[in-house]
DNA sequence: AAAAAAATTGACGTTAACGTTAAATGTAAA
DNA sequence: TTTACATTTAACGTTAACGTCAATTTTTTT
C-alpha cells in the first residue's frame, strides 16, 4: 500500500490539473516529492490527501494560496512541538510560539463562525425564495386546472 | 428618510470602493441609479442594501460576479410573477419558467448544504488543532514551573 | 530497439475583478 | 464667485491562479 503515483494519477485523484499541482509546488505550497532518476515526480497517497485538504480550505474559506501557506506553516510549527524538538528548544521560546499559534487559530475559528452565520443567512433567504416559487407554482396549477 | 446618497457615501456604507461600485454598474450587476442634471449618480439606501447582499453572497458562496448576475435575474423573474405580469403572460409559459427557477434554487440550496458540511469539517479540524496547542501549552507551563 | 505515451521545463497567454491615473466637468463651501 | 473638493469617463495597469503551447526527455508499450 505504498503505491507510487505519477502526476497524472494525483491529478485524477485530487481533481486538480497537472499544471496546478506543479504550480502549487512551485510556490511552495505542496512539498516537493522525490524524483526518479530521470526527473519524474513520484508522489504518494499523502500528497493526494494534502491536496484535497488544501482544496477544501480554499473553496470553503475563500483563502488565497498565500493565506493557505501561512496556515500550513502553522500546522507544521505545531507538529514540531513534539518529541525531540522539545529537548532542543528553549521552553520559553516554545511558549511564545505556541501562544502565537493559539491566537491565530482563535482568529481563524472566529472567522469561520462568521462565515457560517453568513452562509446560513443566505441559505434562509434562498429557502424563502424557494417557498415563494412553490406557492406561485401551486397557483398556476390551479389556474390551469380551471380551464 | 429618502436620503439621496452620492457614490462616496455608498462606498463608505457598503465597504466597497467607488471604482467597484461603478464597475458593478458597468457589468450590469447594480441597477443604474438616476443622475443629477450634471451627471452625478444619485443613490438611495436600497442600493446600499443591494450591494451588501451581493457582497455577502460573493464572499460566502464564492460566487463570481457572473454567477451573481444569473442569480439576481432569477430573483427578478420571480418578482415578475406578480400582479399585472400574470394577466399578460401565458400561464403555461410562466409555469415553465417557474419550474426552471425552482430547479436552479434547488441546485443552489444543495450546493450550500455541501459548503456547510465542508466548512464544518474544516472547523472541527481547527478545533482539534487548537486543543492540541492548548495541551502543549499546559505541558510547557508545567515544565516551566518545575524550575 | 523502435514507437507511442507521458512527464519536464520554459515561456507566453488569459481572465476576473478591480486599482490607478489623468483630464474634464460638476458640486459645495467660503 | 472663486476656491476647494468630488464625480465622471476613459484608458491603461495589476495580480492571482492557473491555461496553453512547444521543444525536449523519460517512461512505457510493443
Amino acid at each position: 500500500m505504498d503505491e507510487i503515483l505519477k502526476i497524472d494519477d494525483v491529478a485524477k485523484q485530487s481533481g486538480l490539473s497537472k499544471r496546478t499541482i506543479r504550480y502549487y509546488e512551485e510556490i511552495g505550497l505542496l512539498p516537493p516529492p522525490p524524483r526518479s532518476k530521470g526527473g519524474t515526480r513520484l508522489y504518494t497517497q499523502e500528497h493526494v490527501e494534502f491536496l484535497k485538504k488544501i482544496t477544501i480550505a480554499k473553496e470553503v474559506l475563500g483563502f488565497t494560496l498565500q493565506e493557505l501557506q501561512h496556515f500550513i506553516s502553522l500546522r507544521e510549527t505545531l507538529e514540531n512541538q513534539r518529541a525531540d524538538y522539545r529537548k532542543v528548544t528553549d521552553p520559553k521560546e516554545r511558549k511564545v510560539k505556541l501562544a502565537e499559534i493559539i491566537e491565530v487559530l482563535d482568529d481563524q475559528l472566529e472567522m469561520i463562525e462568521e462565515k457560517i452565520e453568513k452562509i446560513l443567512s443566505v441559505q434562509s433567504e434562498l429557502k424563502t425564495l424557494r417557498e415563494r416559487a412553490q406557492a406561485a407554482m401551486v397557483k398556476i396549477n390551479q389556474e390551469l386546472s380551471n380551464l
